[in-house]
DNA sequence: CCGGTTGTTCAGCG
DNA sequence: GCGCTGAACAACCG
């Protein structure tokens, strides 16, 4: 469950252990994930898809990448890369990236750009396309570094919800189109993140692995699009190439 | 049962 | 050094 909005509800889930101590640690993972036994976990974050267990000098940065899970309480049969232990419960992390990171973690993340994040920018995020003219929006949605937090179904759904087709070029969108598609990424976030608590996000996908565009019944392509080479769905129809 | 994927990093090559 | 490609990771769904 990995995009943004997913990891928001990862975040929630393992707040009931903020303040509370790491008793043990285990799991496959090659990091000294034993550092933090014995420390209080002192406050959850997140950023993008990166949630951010961060203890006095250092953070273990866990990313679930395309197959990682969780499990709160709960065990699964495979074996999990990290799990911690607190007197009140523990918390199992599979399959996915573990990291610890030395110091102020507020000196290598820009918060501004996660699009989940109280202090998202959207001002900061237009700059940032303005400075990436000659790249595909296909592509541009997908990068961390301005839309941190967005992956493939928030790209795919955004593009149709704006009418603007994959492949155009950042350069030639009008500026309200731009201010438009800044927008658009952060509101679907939330709609993302609502409709994943109740469990209908699939059910109000309207491109996303959707075979006729709902705007004009005509079928939706599906391309592996962009640098990116990732399965878009978008309408030749409806959604406009900005191309001059 | 097989094919495909809500993601990222890294090695290898020209 | 760069850009591109493909592998690797490894779980679940249809």
């Amino acid at each position: 469950m990995p995009e943004g909005p997913s990891i928001v509800i990862l975040a929630e889930s393992v707040a009931p252990f903020v303040g509370k101590k790491v008793l043990d640690t285990s799991g496959n993972s090659k990091e000294d994930i034993q550092r933090a036994k014995g420390h209080k976990l002192i406050e959850i974050r997140t950023w993008g898809k990166q949630l951010l267990l961060c203890f006095s000098g250092f953070t273990i940065k866990v990313h679930l990448l395309l197959f990682g899970s969780y499990r709160i309480n709960e065990e699964k049969d495979t074996p999990p890369r990290l799990r911690l232990d607190f007197s009140s419960g523990f918390i199992n992390f599979y399959a996915c990236s573990v990291k610890i990171i030395e110091g102020d973690i507020d000196a290598l993340y820009d918060w501004d750009v996660d699009i989940m994040s109280d202090t998202w920018n959207q001002n900061k995020a237009i700059e940032n396309l303005i400075r990436q003219p000659d790249r595909l929006v296909c592509d541009v949605l997908l990068d961390q570094e301005i839309f941190s937090g967005s992956g493939n179904i928030i790209k795919n759904e955004v593009l149709y919800r704006t009418c603007i087709h994959p492949l155009s070029l950042v350069k030639f969108l009008p500026h309200n189109m731009l201010i438009r598609l800044v927008k658009e990424v952060r509101d679907y976030a939330f709609d993302f993140l609502k409709w994943k608590k109740e469990y209908s996000l699939k059910k109000h996908w309207l491109a996303h692995t959707n075979r006729i565009c709902t705007r004009c019944n005509l079928p939706l392509n599906k391309e592996y699009l962009g640098k990116t080479k990732r399965r878009t769905f978008y309408c030749n129809n409806c959604q406009i190439l900005y191309d001059s």
